[in-house]
DNA sequence: TCTGGGGTCCTAGGACCC
DNA sequence: TCTGGGGTCCTAGGACCC
Protein backbone atom coordinates (compact mmCIF):
# COMPACT_ATOMS: atom_id res chain seq x y z
CA UNK A 1 0.00 0.00 0.00
CA UNK A 2 1.70 3.19 -1.07
CA UNK A 3 2.09 6.33 1.84
CA UNK A 4 -0.78 8.09 1.72
CA UNK A 5 -0.90 11.51 0.02
CA UNK A 6 -3.36 14.76 1.36
CA UNK A 7 -4.33 17.59 -0.51
CA UNK A 8 -4.94 20.12 1.51
CA UNK A 9 -6.82 23.06 -0.32
CA UNK A 10 -8.14 26.73 0.94
CA UNK A 11 -11.99 27.42 0.51
CA UNK A 12 -12.58 30.00 -1.70
CA UNK A 13 -8.75 31.49 -0.86
CA UNK A 14 -9.06 35.29 -2.01
CA UNK A 15 -12.62 35.92 -0.62
CA UNK A 16 -11.20 34.36 2.46
CA UNK A 17 -8.42 36.34 2.74
CA UNK A 18 -10.94 39.49 2.19
CA UNK A 19 -12.76 37.91 5.30
CA UNK A 20 -9.87 37.49 7.47
CA UNK A 21 -9.08 41.34 7.22
CA UNK A 22 -12.78 42.46 7.34
CA UNK A 23 -14.63 40.19 9.69
CA UNK A 24 -18.02 42.20 8.92
CA UNK A 25 -17.59 40.30 5.56
CA UNK A 26 -17.85 36.76 7.32
CA UNK A 27 -21.81 35.21 6.44
CA UNK A 28 -22.35 37.11 3.26
CA UNK A 29 -22.21 37.15 0.21
CA UNK A 30 -18.35 38.38 -1.29
CA UNK A 31 -16.69 38.30 -4.60
CA UNK A 32 -13.40 39.13 -5.65
CA UNK A 33 -12.42 40.67 -9.12
CA UNK A 34 -10.12 40.45 -11.53
CA UNK A 35 -7.27 43.04 -12.36
CA UNK A 36 -9.43 45.97 -14.19
CA UNK A 37 -12.05 45.01 -12.14
CA UNK A 38 -12.77 42.74 -15.12
CA UNK A 39 -14.57 39.42 -13.42
CA UNK A 40 -15.47 37.17 -10.58
CA UNK A 41 -12.26 34.81 -9.62
CA UNK A 42 -13.37 34.14 -6.14
CA UNK A 43 -16.46 33.62 -4.55
CA UNK A 44 -17.67 32.83 -1.05
CA UNK A 45 -20.06 30.44 -0.42
CA UNK A 46 -22.95 32.42 0.42
CA UNK A 47 -22.38 34.17 -3.26
CA UNK A 48 -22.31 30.92 -4.98
CA UNK A 49 -25.54 29.68 -3.42
CA UNK A 50 -26.63 32.96 -5.06
CA UNK A 51 -25.67 31.59 -8.13
CA UNK A 52 -22.98 33.96 -9.26
CA UNK A 53 -20.87 32.00 -11.63
CA UNK A 54 -16.65 32.21 -11.84
CA UNK A 55 -15.48 34.21 -14.07
CA UNK A 56 -18.85 36.27 -14.66
CA UNK A 57 -18.12 39.90 -15.98
CA UNK A 58 -18.83 42.29 -13.23
CA UNK A 59 -19.82 45.20 -15.87
CA UNK A 60 -22.93 42.71 -16.67
CA UNK A 61 -23.45 41.93 -13.27
CA UNK A 62 -23.23 44.86 -11.84
CA UNK A 63 -26.85 45.58 -10.97
CA UNK A 64 -27.36 41.98 -10.28
CA UNK A 65 -25.10 42.20 -7.30
CA UNK A 66 -26.34 44.97 -5.93
CA UNK A 67 -29.84 43.85 -5.61
CA UNK A 68 -28.69 40.75 -4.52
CA UNK A 69 -26.37 42.28 -1.35
CA UNK A 70 -23.34 40.81 -3.19
CA UNK A 71 -20.03 42.34 -1.59
CA UNK A 72 -17.29 43.32 -3.87
CA UNK A 73 -14.10 43.62 -3.33
CA UNK A 74 -10.88 44.30 -6.11
CA UNK A 75 -7.92 41.71 -6.04
CA UNK A 76 -5.06 42.23 -3.34
CA UNK A 77 -2.18 39.80 -4.54
CA UNK A 78 0.52 40.98 -2.25
CA UNK A 79 -2.20 40.00 0.73
CA UNK A 80 -2.64 36.75 -0.94
CA UNK A 81 0.10 35.99 -1.00
CA UNK A 82 1.03 36.62 2.23
CA UNK A 83 -1.80 34.85 3.60
CA UNK A 84 -0.51 31.91 1.36
CA UNK A 85 2.94 32.09 2.94
CA UNK A 86 1.71 31.64 6.07
CA UNK A 87 -0.48 28.63 5.63
CA UNK A 88 2.28 26.69 3.97
CA UNK A 89 4.50 27.46 6.77
CA UNK A 90 2.38 25.69 9.51
CA UNK A 91 1.51 22.83 7.04
CA UNK A 92 4.76 22.39 6.30
CA UNK A 93 5.92 22.20 9.87
CA UNK A 94 3.04 19.57 10.97
CA UNK A 95 4.33 17.13 8.28
CA UNK A 96 7.48 15.35 6.94
CA UNK A 97 7.10 16.24 3.36
CA UNK A 98 5.08 19.14 1.69
CA UNK A 99 4.43 20.30 -2.32
CA UNK A 100 3.08 23.25 -2.22
CA UNK A 101 1.13 23.39 -5.92
CA UNK A 102 -0.19 26.46 -6.06
CA UNK A 103 -1.07 29.81 -3.77
CA UNK A 104 -3.84 27.83 -2.11
CA UNK A 105 -3.09 24.65 -2.23
CA UNK A 106 -0.61 21.66 -1.00
CA UNK A 107 0.11 18.36 -1.19
CA UNK A 108 1.38 16.27 2.08
CA UNK A 109 2.95 13.04 2.20
CA UNK A 110 2.24 11.18 5.54
CA UNK A 111 4.20 8.01 5.46
CA UNK A 112 4.76 7.25 8.77
CA UNK A 113 1.39 9.08 10.21
CA UNK A 114 -0.79 6.17 8.67
CA UNK A 115 -2.60 5.44 12.34
CA UNK A 116 -3.01 8.32 13.32
CA UNK A 117 -3.96 10.48 10.43
CA UNK A 118 -7.71 11.92 10.60
CA UNK A 119 -6.74 13.13 14.06
CA UNK A 120 -3.18 14.29 13.07
CA UNK A 121 -4.78 16.10 9.79
CA UNK A 122 -8.02 17.40 12.00
CA UNK A 123 -5.59 19.00 14.15
CA UNK A 124 -3.83 20.68 11.20
CA UNK A 125 -6.82 21.90 10.12
CA UNK A 126 -7.93 23.63 13.32
CA UNK A 127 -4.67 25.28 13.69
CA UNK A 128 -4.86 26.97 10.19
CA UNK A 129 -7.88 27.98 11.10
CA UNK A 130 -6.57 29.59 14.42
CA UNK A 131 -3.89 31.21 13.28
CA UNK A 132 -4.76 32.22 10.06
CA UNK A 133 -8.32 32.55 10.14
CA UNK A 134 -8.53 30.54 6.51
CA UNK A 135 -10.75 27.59 6.32
CA UNK A 136 -9.18 24.64 4.87
CA UNK A 137 -10.58 21.24 3.46
CA UNK A 138 -8.51 18.22 3.67
CA UNK A 139 -8.85 14.83 1.28
CA UNK A 140 -6.22 11.68 2.21
CA UNK A 141 -5.91 9.07 -0.92
CA UNK A 142 -3.08 6.49 -2.18
CA UNK A 143 -2.76 9.54 -5.45
CA UNK A 144 -2.89 12.99 -6.22
CA UNK A 145 -5.59 12.15 -7.99
CA UNK A 146 -7.87 10.38 -5.34
CA UNK A 147 -6.38 12.84 -2.97
CA UNK A 148 -7.92 16.01 -5.34
CA UNK A 149 -11.56 13.48 -5.25
CA UNK A 150 -11.60 13.30 -1.14
CA UNK A 151 -10.84 16.86 -0.90
CA UNK A 152 -13.65 17.91 -3.35
CA UNK A 153 -16.12 15.79 -1.06
CA UNK A 154 -14.98 16.83 1.56
CA UNK A 155 -15.63 20.21 0.55
CA UNK A 156 -19.19 19.74 -0.34
CA UNK A 157 -19.91 17.52 3.07
CA UNK A 158 -20.27 19.35 5.95
CA UNK A 159 -20.39 15.96 8.21
CA UNK A 160 -17.17 15.32 7.15
CA UNK A 161 -15.59 18.44 8.89
CA UNK A 162 -13.71 19.06 6.37
CA UNK A 163 -11.32 16.36 6.39
CA UNK A 164 -11.97 12.96 4.09
CA UNK A 165 -10.12 9.97 3.44
CA UNK A 166 -10.43 7.48 0.87
CA UNK A 167 -8.02 4.96 1.42
CA UNK A 168 -10.21 1.76 0.95
CA UNK A 169 -11.52 1.04 -2.70
CA UNK A 170 -15.45 0.53 -0.95
CA UNK A 171 -14.70 4.48 0.04
CA UNK A 172 -13.00 5.61 -3.33
CA UNK A 173 -15.82 3.81 -5.26
CA UNK A 174 -18.49 5.44 -3.16
CA UNK A 175 -16.68 9.35 -3.99
CA UNK A 176 -16.46 8.53 -7.85
CA UNK A 177 -20.01 7.57 -8.22
CA UNK A 178 -21.12 11.26 -7.04
CA UNK A 179 -18.68 13.04 -9.52
CA UNK A 180 -18.79 14.03 -13.10
CA UNK A 181 -16.03 13.35 -15.11
CA UNK A 182 -14.92 16.70 -15.93
CA UNK A 183 -15.09 17.09 -11.70
CA UNK A 184 -11.51 14.91 -12.33
CA UNK A 185 -8.49 16.74 -12.15
CA UNK A 186 -7.30 17.31 -15.34
CA UNK A 187 -10.28 16.39 -17.38
CA UNK A 188 -11.78 18.91 -18.91
CA UNK A 189 -14.56 19.46 -21.87
CA UNK A 190 -12.50 18.38 -24.87
CA UNK A 191 -11.89 15.16 -23.04
CA UNK A 192 -14.69 14.42 -21.54
CA UNK A 193 -16.05 14.55 -25.48
CA UNK A 194 -13.31 12.54 -26.65
CA UNK A 195 -14.65 9.97 -23.99
CA UNK A 196 -17.90 10.07 -24.58
CA UNK A 197 -17.37 9.42 -28.32
CA UNK A 198 -15.99 6.08 -26.66
CA UNK A 199 -18.90 5.39 -24.33
CA UNK A 200 -17.26 5.93 -21.12
CA UNK A 201 -19.42 8.71 -19.31
CA UNK A 202 -18.51 8.34 -15.92
CA UNK A 203 -15.68 8.69 -13.68
CA UNK A 204 -15.95 4.74 -12.38
CA UNK A 205 -16.28 3.94 -16.35
CA UNK A 206 -13.00 5.61 -16.76
CA UNK A 207 -11.45 3.84 -13.30
CA UNK A 208 -12.32 0.59 -14.58
CA UNK A 209 -11.25 1.04 -18.05
CA UNK A 210 -7.98 -1.00 -19.46
CA UNK A 211 -4.77 1.85 -18.69
CA UNK A 212 -3.50 0.63 -22.08
CA UNK A 213 -6.58 0.77 -24.08
CA UNK A 214 -6.79 4.27 -23.11
CA UNK A 215 -3.48 4.76 -24.04
CA UNK A 216 -4.06 3.73 -27.43
CA UNK A 217 -6.71 6.21 -27.59
CA UNK A 218 -5.51 9.17 -25.11
CA UNK A 219 -1.94 9.48 -24.09
CA UNK A 220 0.14 8.72 -21.33
CA UNK A 221 -1.49 11.55 -19.60
CA UNK A 222 -4.50 9.84 -19.70
CA UNK A 223 -3.23 6.27 -18.77
CA UNK A 224 -2.06 8.23 -16.06
CA UNK A 225 -5.11 8.93 -14.30
CA UNK A 226 -6.37 5.77 -14.91
CA UNK A 227 -3.42 4.26 -13.17
CA UNK A 228 -4.51 7.03 -10.46
CA UNK A 229 -7.66 6.65 -10.02
CA UNK A 230 -7.02 2.56 -9.66
CA UNK A 231 -4.67 3.64 -6.64
CA UNK A 232 -1.48 3.43 -8.29
CA UNK A 233 0.40 6.84 -7.56
CA UNK A 234 1.80 8.13 -11.09
CA UNK A 235 3.07 11.40 -9.55
CA UNK A 236 5.31 11.56 -7.16
CA UNK A 237 5.36 14.63 -4.38
CA UNK A 238 7.47 17.38 -6.42
CA UNK A 239 10.01 18.39 -2.76
CA UNK A 240 11.16 21.35 -4.50
CA UNK A 241 9.66 22.46 -7.53
CA UNK A 242 11.33 22.59 -10.23
CA UNK A 243 12.72 26.82 -11.45
CA UNK A 244 10.10 28.77 -13.16
CA UNK A 245 10.71 28.46 -17.09
CA UNK A 246 8.91 31.36 -18.69
CA UNK A 247 7.46 34.79 -17.28
CA UNK A 248 4.83 36.54 -18.17
CA UNK A 249 3.35 39.98 -17.94
CA UNK A 250 0.26 40.58 -19.46
CA UNK A 251 -3.21 43.14 -19.41
CA UNK A 252 -5.76 43.45 -21.21
CA UNK A 253 -6.82 47.27 -21.90
CA UNK A 254 -9.27 49.48 -19.97
CA UNK A 255 -10.10 50.59 -23.72
CA UNK A 256 -9.07 49.55 -26.44
CA UNK A 257 -5.58 50.74 -27.95
CA UNK A 258 -4.87 52.02 -31.81
CA UNK A 259 -1.98 53.42 -31.83
CA UNK A 260 2.03 51.66 -32.50
CA UNK A 261 2.69 54.45 -29.64
CA UNK A 262 0.36 53.65 -27.39
CA UNK A 263 1.18 49.91 -27.52
CA UNK A 264 4.86 50.37 -27.36
CA UNK A 265 4.52 52.12 -23.97
CA UNK A 266 2.46 49.30 -22.44
CA UNK A 267 4.65 46.64 -23.92
CA UNK A 268 7.45 48.14 -22.31
CA UNK A 269 5.50 48.89 -19.03
CA UNK A 270 5.01 44.87 -19.22
CA UNK A 271 8.82 43.27 -19.95
CA UNK A 272 9.64 46.18 -16.97
CA UNK A 273 7.65 44.17 -15.06
CA UNK A 274 8.89 40.75 -15.94
CA UNK A 275 12.50 41.69 -15.97
CA UNK A 276 11.94 42.88 -12.40
CA UNK A 277 10.59 39.49 -11.83
CA UNK A 278 13.55 37.75 -13.08
CA UNK A 279 15.82 39.75 -11.73
CA UNK A 280 14.72 38.99 -8.21
CA UNK A 281 14.44 35.67 -9.03
CA UNK A 282 17.87 35.53 -9.95
CA UNK A 283 17.18 34.47 -13.79
CA UNK A 284 17.49 36.02 -17.93
CA UNK A 285 16.26 35.31 -20.82
CA UNK A 286 17.28 34.50 -24.27
CA UNK A 287 14.17 35.09 -25.77
CA UNK A 288 11.15 36.64 -25.52
CA UNK A 289 7.87 36.50 -27.36
CA UNK A 290 5.55 39.41 -27.82
CA UNK A 291 1.27 38.74 -28.53
CA UNK A 292 -0.93 41.09 -29.32
CA UNK A 293 -4.78 40.59 -29.90
CA UNK A 294 -7.87 42.54 -30.46
CA UNK A 295 -11.26 42.03 -28.66
CA UNK A 296 -12.60 38.84 -28.80
CA UNK A 297 -16.11 39.46 -27.91
CA UNK A 298 -16.41 42.20 -30.32
CA UNK A 299 -17.70 40.37 -33.57
CA UNK A 300 -18.53 43.23 -35.28
CA UNK A 301 -14.72 44.23 -35.33
CA UNK A 302 -11.79 42.72 -37.53
CA UNK A 303 -9.91 40.37 -35.08
CA UNK A 304 -6.48 39.78 -35.19
CA UNK A 305 -3.98 37.95 -33.19
CA UNK A 306 -0.18 38.02 -33.69
CA UNK A 307 2.90 36.49 -32.07
CA UNK A 308 6.27 37.39 -32.46
CA UNK A 309 9.26 35.95 -31.05
CA UNK A 310 12.74 37.86 -30.59
CA UNK A 311 15.77 35.99 -29.76
CA UNK A 312 17.67 38.13 -27.91
CA UNK A 313 22.04 38.56 -28.85
CA UNK A 314 22.28 37.49 -25.25
CA UNK A 315 20.38 35.97 -22.27
CA UNK A 316 20.21 38.98 -20.16
CA UNK A 317 17.44 40.05 -17.25
CA UNK A 318 18.78 43.89 -17.72
CA UNK A 319 15.53 45.92 -18.21
CA UNK A 320 16.61 48.12 -21.24
CA UNK A 321 18.11 45.29 -23.13
CA UNK A 322 14.86 43.22 -22.87
CA UNK A 323 12.73 46.80 -23.56
CA UNK A 324 14.81 46.82 -26.78
CA UNK A 325 14.07 43.56 -27.85
CA UNK A 326 10.57 43.51 -26.92
CA UNK A 327 9.61 46.31 -28.87
CA UNK A 328 11.52 45.29 -32.29
CA UNK A 329 9.01 42.56 -31.32
CA UNK A 330 5.92 44.63 -31.35
CA UNK A 331 6.58 46.69 -34.62
CA UNK A 332 7.32 42.95 -36.08
CA UNK A 333 3.57 42.29 -35.12
CA UNK A 334 2.10 45.24 -34.90
CA UNK A 335 -0.63 45.73 -37.80
CA UNK A 336 -2.51 49.27 -38.72
CA UNK A 337 -5.70 49.45 -38.48
CA UNK A 338 -7.48 47.31 -35.64
CA UNK A 339 -8.62 47.78 -32.03
CA UNK A 340 -6.40 45.89 -29.70
CA UNK A 341 -7.49 44.65 -26.36
CA UNK A 342 -4.82 43.00 -24.67
CA UNK A 343 -0.82 42.39 -24.95
CA UNK A 344 1.20 40.14 -23.62
CA UNK A 345 5.15 39.20 -23.02
CA UNK A 346 6.72 36.06 -22.26
CA UNK A 347 10.37 35.41 -21.30
CA UNK A 348 11.69 32.24 -22.42
CA UNK A 349 13.93 29.15 -21.60
CA UNK A 350 14.74 30.82 -18.14
CA UNK A 351 17.94 30.05 -16.54
CA UNK A 352 19.74 31.14 -13.57
CA UNK A 353 23.06 32.76 -14.02
CA UNK A 354 25.14 30.12 -11.73
CA UNK A 355 23.49 27.54 -13.78
CA UNK A 356 24.17 28.46 -17.46
CA UNK A 357 28.25 29.05 -16.17
CA UNK A 358 28.03 25.76 -14.44
CA UNK A 359 26.27 24.37 -17.40
CA UNK A 360 28.72 25.55 -19.90
CA UNK A 361 31.73 24.94 -17.89
CA UNK A 362 31.07 21.39 -17.25
CA UNK A 363 30.49 20.56 -20.72
CA UNK A 364 33.22 22.35 -22.01
CA UNK A 365 37.02 20.84 -22.69
CA UNK A 366 39.90 22.57 -21.16
CA UNK A 367 40.75 24.80 -23.59
CA UNK A 368 37.22 26.11 -24.25
CA UNK A 369 36.59 26.25 -20.16
CA UNK A 370 39.18 28.52 -19.99
CA UNK A 371 37.92 30.78 -23.09
CA UNK A 372 34.62 30.25 -21.34
CA UNK A 373 35.36 31.64 -18.19
CA UNK A 374 37.34 34.68 -19.70
CA UNK A 375 34.50 35.69 -22.28
CA UNK A 376 31.90 35.46 -18.93
CA UNK A 377 33.73 37.76 -17.18
CA UNK A 378 34.76 40.21 -20.02
CA UNK A 379 31.00 40.36 -20.27
CA UNK A 380 30.21 40.77 -16.60
CA UNK A 381 32.52 43.03 -16.29
CA UNK A 382 31.52 44.81 -19.49
CA UNK A 383 27.59 45.26 -19.17
CA UNK A 384 27.62 44.63 -14.88
CA UNK A 385 27.52 41.48 -12.40
CA UNK A 386 25.11 39.21 -12.77
CA UNK A 387 23.20 40.58 -15.44
CA UNK A 388 24.61 39.09 -18.78
CA UNK A 389 25.50 35.16 -17.91
CA UNK A 390 25.82 33.49 -21.55
CA UNK A 391 26.39 34.70 -25.08
CA UNK A 392 24.53 32.42 -27.65
CA UNK A 393 21.23 32.45 -28.38
CA UNK A 394 19.00 29.25 -28.73
CA UNK A 395 17.88 26.52 -25.74
CA UNK A 396 19.91 25.17 -23.12
CA UNK A 397 20.99 22.07 -24.90
CA UNK A 398 22.43 24.64 -27.33
CA UNK A 399 24.60 25.75 -25.23
CA UNK A 400 27.13 23.03 -24.18
CA UNK A 401 29.93 24.06 -26.53
CA UNK A 402 31.57 21.01 -28.26
CA UNK A 403 34.12 20.57 -30.50
CA UNK A 404 32.00 19.85 -33.84
CA UNK A 405 30.72 22.44 -36.28
CA UNK A 406 27.78 23.92 -34.68
CA UNK A 407 29.55 24.61 -31.29
CA UNK A 408 32.40 26.29 -33.81
CA UNK A 409 29.26 28.05 -34.65
CA UNK A 410 28.49 29.65 -31.03
CA UNK A 411 31.95 30.05 -30.55
CA UNK A 412 31.94 32.40 -33.01
CA UNK A 413 29.13 34.12 -32.23
CA UNK A 414 30.46 34.39 -29.03
CA UNK A 415 33.51 36.34 -29.81
CA UNK A 416 31.76 38.75 -32.51
CA UNK A 417 29.81 39.23 -29.17
CA UNK A 418 32.80 40.44 -27.47
CA UNK A 419 34.13 42.66 -30.32
CA UNK A 420 31.19 44.74 -30.57
C1' DT B 1 -17.47 51.39 -22.40
C1' DC B 2 -16.97 47.44 -19.57
C1' DT B 3 -15.41 39.88 -20.37
C1' DG B 4 -8.27 37.84 -15.82
C1' DG B 5 -3.40 36.66 -15.46
C1' DG B 6 -0.63 33.60 -14.87
C1' DG B 7 1.47 28.70 -15.76
C1' DT B 8 2.59 23.36 -17.31
C1' DC B 9 2.96 19.20 -20.16
C1' DC B 10 2.37 16.35 -24.38
C1' DT B 11 2.31 15.30 -29.37
C1' DA B 12 3.06 15.70 -34.21
C1' DG B 13 5.72 16.99 -37.89
C1' DG B 14 9.51 19.09 -40.38
C1' DA B 15 14.52 20.13 -40.81
C1' DC B 16 18.69 18.31 -40.37
C1' DC B 17 22.52 15.04 -39.19
C1' DC B 18 25.20 10.58 -39.57
C1' DT C 1 18.38 7.31 -59.84
C1' DC C 2 17.74 5.01 -55.81
C1' DT C 3 16.21 6.34 -51.03
C1' DG C 4 16.75 3.18 -44.75
C1' DG C 5 17.20 3.69 -39.91
C1' DG C 6 18.22 6.17 -35.98
C1' DG C 7 18.61 10.24 -33.85
C1' DT C 8 18.21 15.46 -32.24
C1' DC C 9 16.25 19.89 -32.23
C1' DC C 10 12.67 23.12 -32.91
C1' DT C 11 8.02 24.88 -33.45
C1' DA C 12 3.14 24.95 -33.40
C1' DG C 13 -0.86 23.61 -31.45
C1' DG C 14 -3.82 21.36 -28.12
C1' DA C 15 -5.37 20.61 -23.55
C1' DC C 16 -5.54 21.58 -18.91
C1' DC C 17 -4.76 23.86 -14.17
C1' DC C 18 -5.24 27.57 -10.41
Amino acid sequence: MPAPIALVDCNNFYASCERVFQPALRGKPVVVLSNNDGCVIARSNEAKALGVEMGAPWHLNRDRFEEQGVIVRSSNYTLYGDMSARVMRILGESVPEIEIYSIDEAFLGLAGLETRMDTHLRQIRATVLRWTGIPVSIGIAPSKTLAKVANRIAKKSPESGGVLALMTEAEQTAALARLELTDLWGLARRMEARLHALGITTPLQLRDADPKWIRGHFSVVMERMVLELQGEPCMGLDHQPAARQTIMASRSFGRPVETLDEMEEAVATYISRAAEKMRRQNLVTPALQVFLITNRFREDEPQYSGQHTVHLPIATADTSRLIRGALHGVRQVWREGYRYKKASVVCLDLHSAEQIQGTLFHQADAPERRQLMASLDAINQRFGRGTVSFAASGTRKAWALRSDQRSAAYTTRWNELLAV
